[in-house]
DNA sequence: CTGTATCCATATCGATACTG
DNA sequence: CAGTATCGATATGGATACAG
C-alpha cells in the first residue's frame, strides 16, 4: 500500500491509477461485515437466507449492500435459480478464496491474542 | 469467529465473554484506517506527525482515534517524549507486529489480484 | 425467498479552535 | 508538536414496506 510521491512525470500516471483502485478496493474490502460474510462463504456455498443466520448481526440491508460490493470485485459468485420462490447462492471465487485466508489469518490472531488483548484493555481503561 | 449456538449452560458463559471480546476487537479493528495505520508502522517507529504524512488521507481526529484504539488493545505503544515541544512515537507491539502479517497479507492480495478485480468491476458496472 | 427503496436516528468524519 | 473538544455536513445502518 506504498502509495508515496509522485513526480508528474506521465508513466506515473499508471501508477497513480493502479494505487488509487488499490486504495479503493481496500476500503470498501476492510470493514467487519465483508471479512464476516467471505469467512461465512469459506466453508461453504451459502443462500441469502443462511448468511443472515451465519453472520451474526448482519442487517438485511448490510448484506445485500455488501454481497453487492463483493459481487462487483469478483470475489463472490452469484447464482440465481430462476424456482419460485426464488433461490439465490453465493459461492467464493478464486479471489474470494484467497482473501479468505488473509480474513483467516485475522481470525486466528483475534484468538491468539485475545488474553493478550483483554489485558491491555483492562489497563488502559484503568 | 464462529459465534454460533450456545446452550444454557453456564460453562458456555466463558465461550460467550470471549466471543463477544472477540468480535469487538475484530469490528474496531477491521477497519481502513487502523490497517493502514499499522501498515505504516510497520516499517519503523513513528511520530504523530510523521503518520499524518505515510497514512495518506486520513485526518487528524481519525489519527488519534485509531491510535488510542490500538494503543488500548494493546497493539501499539505509545512513547511520550517530554520534551518541548513534545514528541510522542508509536511502535507496534509484538500483537501488532503478528497483526501487521496479516494485514501485509491482505496489501499483498490487493496487488496480485488487481487484474481481475478490475476487470470484474467493469463487467459489473456494464 | 430475494431484493430494492424509503424513512429516520445515530455515527462518522473533516474543519476549526483551543490547551499544554 | 500532540491532543482534546466542538460543530455541522454527510454517511451509515436498522426498520419497514413493497415488488418480482
Amino acid at each position: 500500500m506504498a502509495t508515496k510521491q509522485y513526480t508528474g512525470s506521465p508513466e506515473d500516471a499508471d501508477l497513480r491509477r493502479a494505487d488509487s483502485l488499490a486504495r479503493a478496493i481496500f476500503s470498501d474490502v476492510a470493514n467487519k461485515w465483508a471479512f464476516l460474510i467471505i469467512e461465512a462463504l469459506g466453508e461453504r456455498t451459502l443462500r441469502f437466507s443462511e448468511l443472515r443466520n451465519e453472520v451474526e448481526g448482519v442487517s438485511h440491508k448490510m448484506l445485500t449492500q455488501n454481497l453487492r460490493m463483493l459481487e462487483r470485485y469478483g470475489l463472490v459468485e452469484r447464482e440465481v435459480h430462476p424456482t419460485v420462490p426464488p433461490r439465490v447462492e453465493y459461492t467464493l471465487t478464486e479471489p474470494g478464496q484467497a482473501l479468505r485466508a488473509t480474513v483467516d489469518g485475522m481470525c486466528g490472531w483475534t484468538h491468539q491474542y485475545l488474553g493478550h488483548i483483554e489485558a491491555a484493555r483492562r489497563r488502559f481503561d484503568a
